[in-house]
Formats: C-alpha cells, sequence, structure tokens
DNA sequence: CATACTTCGACCAGTGTGGTCAATGAATAA
DNA sequence: TTATTCATTGACCACACTGGTCGAAGTATG
C-alpha cells in the first residue's frame, strides 16, 4: 500500500524516488529494472513491493509525482499576460533550462512516458501529460501582440523561426554545461548571454 | 565466413541485412536480438551464425556497409565549392532528408552507432565514422564567402542561426510527412516551399 | 550413389525478470 | 517479562530470453 510509503522517513523516501525515476529514466518500462532500483536505493526487494504493488503501481506514482512537480514550476516561469513574444520565450527557456539542470531525471523520466508509444499509464494520468503538452504550446503562442513583428514575414513563421532559434542556442548551451557545476554567479553570466542572444532576436525580428 | 554471405542471392542478402538493420536501429547493441532479427528475415537461426560468425561481426559489417552508402551519397550532395552559407545548407538538408525518408533505418542505425557510449566498433571503423562526422562539418562552415552576411551580427552567430532555422524547418517538415507515401510531384512541392524559406533566410541575414 | 553445401530449429548454459515469502529484527503494548 | 505487530531482508521461484551450437534433414552436383 502506499500509506506505508508516504509515512516514511523523508531521506529514505526520497532514495527510493530518485532511484526510480533514474531508471525509468534511463530505460522503457519494460527495460526497466526492479532490481536496480532497489541496489540503487539501498533497500531490499520485498520493502519496494511492500510499498507499491506491482511494478506499474510504481511507475503510475512516479508518473503522478512529476506531472505534480512540472505543473508547480510551470505557473512559476509562465506569464501567459506577457504580451510580447520573445519575453514569454525567455521564460519557457529558463524553465526548461532549470528544470534540465535541476532535475535531469525528472526531465528525461518525462520524456520516455511521452515517448512510450503503448502508453502504460491510466487514462486520468495521460489527459493530464495531454493537458500539459497542450497548455504549454497555447500559453506560448496565443495571446501574442504581432504587430511587434517585422511585417515583410507572416507572424507565424516569424514566430517559429524565433522559436527555432532559441531551441538551437539552448541546445548548444546545454552541450556546453555538459556535466559542469556551477555556481549561481556564473550561471548568471549564462543568462546575461542569453538575454542578449534575446535582443539580437529582437533585433532581427521586430520592426 | 561472409564470403558464402555475398554469394547469396540479391533479395535474401537485403532481407537478412535489412532485417538486421532494422533491429540495430531500434535497439543499443546488448538490446539487439539475434532472434527478431532471423525472424523478420524468414532464416533459421543457424543461418545468420553461418554468414556471420558472431553478432559481433555482424554489427561490423552493417557499420562498414552503412558508412559506404553515406560516404557514397554524401559527395553526391555537398559541394564544398559553392561560396554561398545557404546555398551549401541546401545541398546538407536535402541529403539528411532525402537518407531520412528513403532509408530511414539506415538513419536511426547510424544514430545507435554513435550514440553507443561504449565504442563497439573496432578502431578503423570507428576512425572513418569520426572523420565523416568531422568532414561533414567542415564542409559545412569553412570556405564560406562571409561578406554575403548582414554585419550587425557576428558571422558564426549568422550562420549558427541560419543553421538552427533549417534544423527546425526540417523537423517540423519531417513530422508533418511522417508516415505519408508521395509521388514524385508532391515531393517536389515540398522542395519548392523549402527554397522559398530559404529567400526568406537570405532576406533576413543577408545584406 | 557419394559428396558437399545449405538450411533448419531444438537445444544449451547463462542471465535477468517481476514478484513471493519464510525468517529475523525491532518496536510497542500488556 | 512476554505477546503482538510491523519493517525488513534476500534467497528463491517460474519464466522469458540471450548468443551461439550442432545433429539431422534436404538439395545439388559429380
Amino acid at each position: 500500500m502506499v500509506k506505508a510509503f508516504e509515512t516514511l522517513d523523508e531521506s529514505k523516501k526520497k532514495r527510493i524516488i530518485d532511484a526510480a525515476i533514474h531508471e525509468f529514466a534511463e530505460h522503457l518500462y519494460e527495460q526497466a529494472s526492479t532490481n536496480r532500483i532497489v541496489k540503487e536505493a539501498r533497500i531490499g526487494k520485498g520493502m519496494l513491493f511492500h510499498y507499491f504493488e506491482t511494478k506499474q503501481a510504481l511507475y503510475e506514482y512516479l508518473v503522478d509525482r512529476a506531472l505534480n512537480v512540472m505543473e508547480e514550476l510551470y505557473v512559476q516561469y509562465i506569464d501567459v499576460s506577457e504580451p510580447d513574444f520573445i519575453e514569454r520565450m525567455k521564460g519557457s527557456a529558463k524553465l526548461k533550462m532549470d528544470v534540465y539542470r535541476l532535475h535531469p531525471d525528472l526531465f528525461h523520466f518525462i520524456g520516455q512516458v511521452v515517448l512510450e508509444k503503448e502508453s502504460r499509464i491510466p487514462k486520468a494520468l495521460g489527459e493530464r501529460l495531454e493537458k500539459m503538452q497542450q497548455d504549454g504550446l497555447t500559453s506560448l503562442f496565443s495571446g501574442i501582440d504581432l504587430s511587434k513583428f517585422r511585417d515583410d514575414i507572416p507572424a507565424d513563421d516569424v514566430m517559429k523561426l524565433i522559436s527555432w532559434s532559441i531551441e538551437g542556442y539552448g541546445k548548444e548551451l546545454l552541450a556546453k554545461l555538459d556535466g559542469q557545476t556551477f555556481v549561481e554567479l556564473e550561471v548568471d553570466s549564462y543568462w546575461h548571454e542569453f538575454y542578449a542572444f534575446l535582443d539580437v532576436l529582437k533585433r532581427i525580428y521586430y520592426k
């Protein structure tokens, strides 16, 4: 029963969740191994199946948790009232990069869940996930003040071009940061470079 | 011995190669199953190990073959004498998309080979692969006439922005095309749209 | 008929799977 | 103290699948 798991002391709980997320982040459901999870979490095999009835139940618990975390972070970063497209993208990009840097396993885990062809998750969770993706899109592209864009290129194209450019920039940055650890100050300097990059994009694509 | 395999009638040979490439395209080396390969190729298990001594030998044969195909296509599409950046990118994009559409398994297979952390392939093959990647980069970015670019943005940044934009466009196009089959005429219309898109990029990033 | 080559798939030992359960330890209640 | 309850372990289970082997059957050629 999950009850027993919830009343566990925080550190052991975290160890188990981290180990499980890590395993499911690196393998699809079928390939993920409960043996490796208990080993990494440093608990006996029996305990895992005491807390969660089956591998599937564990998986659903993790998906639920991941969705909660993401939904929480989401409102913190995305400002749908901001009419400037690039400014709104700024929040979205920060969200993505922060999640990636702070919780890389969670990031990959959600990726795997989405990727899983035969959806493993019950309808309710699937709908929440889909809603999250849908909201992500609409909250990025709707209610934008299009009049700021240069008008020799259709607004839709401008938004796509800007998105792709930011995506490319983010990927390059992530590759550069890969494996490094950062003090706050250094991270700040990367954000400054990013803001400068966004200004370049404004110069290119705004009137 | 590979000799016996090479003297096989073409259709059976193709069936085996296709099945094997397909399997290694969808799984990493360890996860790829010789059982599934022989099943898909409709041959007995014994035959596979008659033609190739081990799974590893089969794998290396496939990598070699894939490299040959890629090297051949490569010279056909990339014109290093073209000084116009976007024109050169055009060839590269066509190469990528054609390979993806015509030989999607081969495309993914090479991806898996590159991805494989502990390199499975002998040094000689590894060097060929690395050379291919290296050449791919240098032949895209060196010898470009930078004077065409607008000069309020560093040339390096312009090239990156253009690359990212084309990449994004390609990904969107591929998603749109996913699963569809095309007669030549329809494909042409997509290329025309692509050329128009490249003209937009020229308008944006060239003087 | 004999010889050689092709083809098959049952079989091998090994590894790993999700899940169980008898046994022990530890804590609490009487 | 003893009795009871719950936490915890890891050996163990049946099963699935692995890369690779090999004896036998089939086929072609001499």
